[in-house]
DNA sequence: CACACGATTGTCT
DNA sequence: GACAATCGTGTGT
C-alpha cells in the first residue's frame, strides 16, 4: 500500500509533495487538500524526535510507512508527521504546508476568522485545520477519517530544498522541502 | 522531584 | 521585530 514511502526519508519527503490528504469529519463535512511544504527527519539525525529511539512519545515513528505520529509542543500545538521506512526504522516526514482543494467551510470553521492564506500555512495550523490531535496518533493512513492519496511525483525543477525552520540542531541540513512558487507554503 | 526547553503561533510595539 | 502562552518530555539530582 504505502511501498513508495519504502525509501530513504529525503526521497519519500519529495515523493509526498503533491500527494493527497483526505480527511472525513464526523458530521460528514470532509476536507481535500494538497501537501506543498513537508522536513524530514530520521533517526540518525540529531533534530528528530526518534534520535535517541523508541519512547512512548515517539514510538509512532517506528510503525513503518503510512502511518501517522502526532506531537503536542510549546503546551498548545499538535503537527503531524507521516511515517516513512520500514517498521523499526524511527523516520516521518513533517506536514508543514497544504493547499486546500475542497471543503473549505470545514477548516474555516477550524480556524475562524483567518484569511485563506493563514488558513494552512504552517505545521500546527495545518493539523488545526484538518482537526488532528492525539486520537489520530499511530493511525493508518489507508482508512478513514485520514487517508493519504499517492499522486504523480513532481519534477525536481518544481522542488526546492532549504534549511528547515524552528530547530536547534543539524541547521546545516537541507531537508525543508516546497513547491516551487506555491502561495501556500509557509514563510521563513 | 525539579527544571529547562521545544519540528509554533498570534499579538503587540 | 520581540515576546507571551502553556505543558509534555527528557535529563539531571
Amino acid at each position: 500500500m504505502f511501498d513508495w514511502l519504502h525509501t530513504d526519508v529525503e526521497t519519500a519527503a519529495k515523493r509526498l509533495l503533491g500527494s493527497e490528504i483526505i480527511r472525513e469529519f464526523d458530521d460528514s463535512s470532509s476536507v481535500r487538500a494538497k501537501i506543498v511544504e513537508v522536513e524530514a527527519y530520521d533517526q540518525t539525525d540529531p533534530a528528530a524526535h526518534s534520535f535517541a529511539g523508541p519512547s512512548p512519545r515517539n514510538k509512532a515513528m517506528f510503525l513503518g510507512s503510512g502511518h501517522l505520529y502526532v506531537y503536542f509542543t510549546y503546551g498548545m500545538h499538535y503537527c503531524a508527521n507521516i511515517v516513512t521506512g520500514p517498521a523499526g526504522h524511527g523516520s516521518g516526514v513533517l506536514i508543514r504546508a497544504l493547499q486546500p482543494l475542497e471543503g473549505w467551510e470545514a477548516i474555516r470553521r477550524n480556524r475562524p476568522g483567518l484569511p485563506d492564506g493563514q488558513l494552512t500555512n504552517g505545521p500546527a495550523k495545518s493539523c488545526q485545520s484538518l482537526g488532528i490531535d492525539f486520537s489520530l496518533s499511530r493511525h493508518d493512513l489507508s482508512a478513514p477519517p485520514l487517508r493519504l492519496i499517492q499522486t504523480e511525483y513532481l519534477p525536481e525543477d518544481q522542488i526546492l530544498a532549504t534549511s528547515r525552520i524552528g530547530i536547534s540542531k543539524a541547521r546545516n541540513k537541507l531537508r525543508r522541502f516546497y513547491i516551487t512558487g506555491n502561495r501556500y507554503v509557509s514563510g521563513e
